[in-house]
DNA sequence: TATGAGATCAACT
DNA sequence: GTTGATCTCATAC
């Protein structure tokens, strides 16, 4: 996918992010689940300004950012935008479809439902570390494929997080049994 | 089903 | 010294 894909507000690739298709190394399938993260928002990374960690934010579209999460866990992100803007996606689970067997033995785990569904989780599935933390996603190992059908998206609170905790910048596949967690099917909060 | 602790580390105060 | 954009396992109900 172009980088002309990312260059628009989170929001609007966030939402055409569900249902797209991400590889790495061939491993991996349609996403289901994404968080928005805005500069100005309290609860994202780059909010207070460019530091080390989050220094790939701050940089071009259509790039990865991967952080350590408590200590034990990798995070994906895709960051969106303008260079500068600080935004990024939270890629927090997809639908495994291709490369299963080698999903289910990184993960050490036979259920499908869970190989991907959270952010840590899909990290370890497609083996993603802090090894590819500014890699861009229009090259090897990555592929991204625009959705072909459309989806029906849900949006609700965030997760696992202690500021903003209301803004309804969490989006996902509505009803995929692959979410690692169900949105409230009366569309609130 | 629900709740709670532990893992484990680096950014940031 | 404190705090997470988390996950798993154990224990309780």
């Amino acid at each position: 996918m172009a980088q002309d894909f990312f260059a628009r507000s989170v929001h609007e690739v966030a939402w055409d992010l569900i249902g797209a298709t991400f590889f790495v190394d061939g491993v991996g399938g349609p996403i289901v689940e994404v968080e928005a993260y805005h500069h100005t928002d309290p609860a994202a990374h780059s909010y207070g300004g460019q530091t080390a960690r989050n220094a790939v934010m701050f940089g071009p579209p259509g790039h990865v950012y991967v952080y350590r999460s408590y200590g034990v866990h990798w995070c994906v992100n895709f960051v969106c935008e303008a260079e500068g803007s600080a935004s990024a996606v939270l890629i927090r689970a997809l639908m495994p479809t291709e490369g299963l067997a080698v999903m289910r033995r990184r993960r050490g785990l036979s259920d499908e439902r869970l190989l991907c569904a959270g952010p840590g989780r899909l990290c370890e599935a497609l083996a993603i570390t802090s090894a590819y933390n500014g890699a861009p996603l229009d090259k090897a190992p990555f592929t991204l494929l625009a959705r072909t059908a459309p989806v029906e998206i849900a949006a609700g609170p965030r997760i696992g997080i202690s500021k903003a905790v209301d803004l309804p910048w969490r989006y996902g596949w509505a009803g995929s049994r692959f979410l690692s967690k169900p949105f409230r099917a009366d569309g609130k909060f």
